[in-house]
DNA sequence: ACATTTATCACCCAATCATGTGATACCATT
DNA sequence: AATGGTATCACATGATTGGGTGATAAATGT
């Protein structure tokens, strides 16, 4: 055992994969793979007996997958730095697994030599994700990220606030209230909004506003 | 000029950097430099001129920063992708760029090589960032936002289904359609949404299933 | 000075939605 | 066997919305 080497296990159903990710690891410099399971199923006792520095883990593995298996190592052993290894890139799984502990998030196509360099990432305080994980991440920031809002539709001020007051629930009747003007003008500003954001209804304007706008 | 070659724009202070970048550039294929500038002064004329696909931003330069820089863009010319390339690492910097819209941050040790994949990646709509920097992106990421999805509120699986379909802009009787069910068992379950979630309109619906549920 | 944009209002009609009341059927639990 | 939850459908009524057409006035840009 190389005392210097980093301590890795790699968590991966399918044989074939696990066993090209044995050779490449045992056959590097540097990298020290103490164990590879085929599933989650004890892996809080793994963590403790075993202490890896890094943990490579598919997501989708029979019986315990792998945001289970992150979840108990965060508990048990929060230290460790978890890379997703995985051929998922939805936007549900990212999210879960960036909000779960993991530090990074590779898919499958990563080559041999990136992968390693990603290890060594990770282990050193890196982040290492693939660059369409890191733009699927980024989405999920934002407590104001797009400065491109509605100036992209080129909504007036008035077309703006009234719709920022459908957003909120308010029915024509209302926002004529609050608007001081009659419910025919408010017509009139919806189907104009409308008409720039492409959409036919309410809901559809909700929602696009919702995603792409302010609210 | 390359018609298929990713047109990029360099803006950076330093003209030994700046020369690098240019005969990198030049010398790449699939690589059209089609500016360079000291700073960021005139930056909106520059966007609107020479329409660029990728735009690569120094921080740190006299007279007009690179953060004022991709605000400005971002304001005239939203589509265009900016990596921020850079010698700061601070969260401070990386926090603002990113919020203002950059798609990539990397750091000016990035070898040449690795330049140009970010280049191209950026293109490709991903978000190439160094690892460092990555970790970083991640530790804005509140803790666990949401875990309080529909669970809350106690919906069935139908209504789920049902309600993500309200959200995407159907109607009563596409939803129908879709779901292979009368209009009238649409309204059933529609009433049933509205009176768990508290609301009195799909407007209301869809805002509350945006910001608080599944989507 | 003239054209465009914005905000305002009016009227009409058909489509859609909100709400209520009630019924049937299936399933799992009790 | 009875209960409760879910999914299904029906009918009715009034309110709301979506689309069309058109008009006026103020502000803005050319």
């Amino acid at each position: 055992m190389n005392p210097t080497a980093i301590r890795i296990i790699v968590y991966e159903d399918n044989p074939d994969l696990r066993e090209s990710l044995s050779v490449l690891l045992r056959g590097s410099m540097g990298f020290e793979l103490i164990g590879a399971f085929v599933n989650c199923e004890g892996i809080a006792q793994q963590m403790l007996d075993l202490h890896p520095d890094v943990v490579l883990m598919d997501i989708d593995m029979p019986v315990v997958n792998g945001l289970k298996g992150l979840k108990t190592i965060k508990q048990v052993a929060p230290q460790v730095n978890v890379l997703m290894f995985t051929v998922f890139e939805d936007n549900e799984n990212i999210f879960e697994a960036i909000c779960s502990g993991a530090v990074g998030y590779l898919l499958k196509r990563t080559p041999p030599v990136r992968l390693l360099e990603a290890i060594n990432d990770a282990y050193n305080g890196g982040a290492p994700m693939t660059s369409s994980v890191a733009r699927k991440v980024l989405q999920m920031l934002p407590p104001q990220p797009r400065v491109a809002d509605n100036v992209s539709y080129k909504l007036t001020e008035r077309e703006t606030e009234i719709l920022n007051l459908l957003v909120k629930g308010n029915s024509y009747k209302m926002i004529a209230d609050k608007c001081g003007i009659s419910m025919d003008t408010v017509r009139s500003h919806i189907k104009k909004i409308y008409d720039k954001l492409h959409v036919h209804s309410q809901t559809e304007a909700v929602a696009k506003a919702i995603h792409e706008n302010i609210v």
